[in-house]
RNA sequence: CGGGUUGUGGCUCAGCUUGGUAGAGCGCUCGGUUCGGGACCGAGAGGUCGCUGGUUCAAAUCCAGUCAACCCGACCA
């Protein structure tokens, strides 16, 4: 390809629309374009990586018998109405109608698609499991679309489904699946993570997202150095470092103005681990609640909807209608009517500091079981894990990151098949809804995530696996009959390596040509100018690490052809 | 949907406080000189200052409304 006739428009400044690195990388080297809030033209480099993430999906789909295959992206709206999902979704679905008015969505994923595909087809357990995929794009009416490809609208996503007769068949299914993705993000030279997700209604493990680290990915995660352990902080059930009180006789101390957990620390000369800090709420059913946790971690939202439904923090005014003291709240003598939590991580505590529910009090030495009691039931996941906190599966300390989710699997179980009458007549002759599993892949959000981790202070640096080009052939003068003829040699030969080249056969200055070389990032770069091919060579820069050498000009194509070709794996 | 910021040639921005008939850099066109890290000189083209209304002799500038984009919070690939 000649960048003369190519279409990616760089741009020297940093464009208003952006803030990310990757996003402004993208725009910036001419890969895309916005064309309304969320939505994305791919231009032609863009599009060749884009290709190239299929390819590598494609390669490892086939290797677990995956059968790749096409649904309609316009959904009809009976199949939303059949699952329920058509009031469930909310406004994320983007939904319209035709001319007879009859309503349809533009898919944002397509469980209800292919169950309605198989439910007539896939009969008996003989036929199965059967897994089929598609990639395409989807479509959500994001709240606030941002960053790019990171969340936008309309977005291109390789979305499987997975059919099963048997538990044991759809864990089989979903494991392969797991391991793909694993081996997917690898391949596209992403740095990524297994974290176990927040498995909604369903529960259980029985989801995990890949993560690509990122200080700019939207969500939080721990991990763990040591067995590999990681988890959305979201979902994640850590173990604690627990710091418990000292053993004793309850005492009801004085601790005027310790109203935070800083200062209560600080007052009982303990860490603020060693406090317990006191959440007042009120839940789902308008029923108020004190929620009991370690004083150095946060409620997380997602876990405290699972265990209270909608609630709410409540405001001063309720805090004052149903009794309690701001600051001083504590499991013993709270007012009537208001139900005691107690976070699952201090489960093992015997000691406690903790509010009097009388201001400026607090007590010290109390103790579960004899100065208040704790009901089973009471016992709560709510916490958000934090750096520092014990894997739960080896003991060590956690880590912290941020990531971008790039892609999820997924148990369904029966939640589609049930609600839409997808059976299959099993071998005992009795009729069951299939075991699904779903399994997508964010491929736009997974360029982005690339360029997001492979980047420096002057452009992208793509991976080989998934570069526009493998190559640059940079001739710096091309009019200069000594070094365009090198150029064009070296680029054919290149190119009969089937290696993907492009030239910078432009009339431009070098300082420019080298600038956005650098921008948009292949892997390696040709530089043909004189004084090299004076000596019969050739500059070789490697844009990863910045690394010239020269190479003879009759080597050069093929030294290039066996680096490319080690790393296209 | 709440909070913040911003709308001025293709791009990035200045001008607005203190109204006086629109600027810079980049890009683009033409001519010339250059040519290993975004060159230089000269000549050009290109804007109803987001939109609507108001105040005023006069509005990019002041006032009101409205729309849009971006960033921060509740969701997801």
């Amino acid at each position: 390809m000649q960048m003369s006739r190519l279409y990616a428009p760089t741009l020297k400044e940093d464009p208003r629309e952006a803030e990310l690195a990757s996003h402004k990388l993208l725009l910036r080297a001419g890969m895309m374009r916005r064309g309304a809030v969320g939505l994305y033209s791919y231009l032609p480099l863009a599009w060749r990586s884009i290709n190239k993430i299929e390819d590598i999906i494609r390669d490892e789909m086939e290797a677990i018998d995956a059968q790749e295959m096409q649904v309609p992206i316009l959904t009809d709206g009976d199949l939303w109405h059949q699952s329920g999902r058509w009031n469930d979704y909310g406004p994320e679905l983007m939904r319209l109608s035709d001319r007879y008015d009859h309503e349809y969505a533009l898919g944002p994923t397509h469980e209800e698609t292919f169950t309605d595909l198989v439910r007539n087809e896939l009969r008996s357990y003989k036929q199965l499991p059967v897994t089929l995929y598609q990639m395409q794009d989807k479509f959500r009416d994001e709240r606030r679309p941002r960053f790019g490809l990171m969340r936008s609208r309309e977005f291109i996503m390789k979305d499987a489904y997975s059919f099963s007769a048997t538990q044991e068949s759809l864990q089989e299914c979903y494991e392969q699946e797991k391991e793909a993705y694993a081996k997917i993000c690898k391949r596209v030279g992403l740095r990524a993570l297994p974290v176990v997700a927040d498995s909604g209604q369903i529960g259980g493990d029985t989801s995990v997202e890949f993560m690509a680290i990122a200080d700019a990915g939207e969500a939080a995660l721990v991990y763990c150095d040591d067995c590999g352990f990681a988890a959305d902080t979201e979902a994640a059930t850590a173990a604690i470092n627990l710091v418990d009180g000292e053993a004793g006789d309850l005492e009801k101390i004085a601790t005027p103005g310790a109203s935070t957990i800083e200062a209560l620390a600080k007052f009982l000369n303990v860490p603020e681990a060693g406090t317990r800090k006191a959440l007042a709420l009120v839940d789902g059913d308008g029923k108020p609640v004190v929620c009991f946790v370690p004083g150095d971690h946060e409620l997380n939202d997602v876990k405290a909807e699972h265990a209270f439904g909608s609630y709410h923090m409540m405001t001063e005014e309720e805090l004052k209608e149903f009794g309690l003291v701001k600051g001083f709240m504590g499991p013993i003598g709270l007012p009537d009517g208001v139900r005691a939590c107690y976070d699952v991580s201090l489960k093992e505590s015997q000691w406690w500091a903790i509010g009097a529910n009388e201001p400026g009090y607090h007590y010290v030495h109390a103790k579960p079981g004899r100065d208040f009691q704790i009901a089973d039931s009471d016992w709560v996941d709510i916490i958000t894990a934090r750096e520092g906190d014990v894997c739960p599966k080896c003991g060590a300390p956690l880590k912290a990151a941020r990531g971008i989710e790039v892609s999820q699997v997924f148990q369904l179980g029966t939640k589609y098949s049930a609600s839409m009458g997808a059976t299959f007549m099993d071998e005992d002759g009795v009729e069951k809804p299939l075991l699904m599993g779903c399994y997508g892949i964010g491929i736009s959000r997974t360029l982005q995530a690339i360029v997001e981790q492979h980047h420096d202070e002057h452009g992208i640096i793509w991976p080989v696996s998934v570069a526009p080009y493998e190559v640059e052939v940079i001739p710096l003068d091309v009019h200069d009959d000594l070094v365009w003829p090198v150029a064009d040699k070296v680029a054919n030969q290149l190119l009969g390596l089937g290696v993907d080249v492009l030239v910078d056969d432009r009339k431009e200055r070098p300082g420019v040509k080298f600038n956005d070389a650098d921008l948009m990032g292949m892997p390696y770069q040709v530089v043909c100018g004189k004084k090299a091919i004076k000596n019969g060579n050739v500059e070789l820069k490697n844009r990863a690490t910045g690394e010239r050498t020269e190479v003879a000009i009759d080597e050069v194509a093929a030294l290039l052809a066996q680096k490319v070709e080690a790393q296209r794996a």
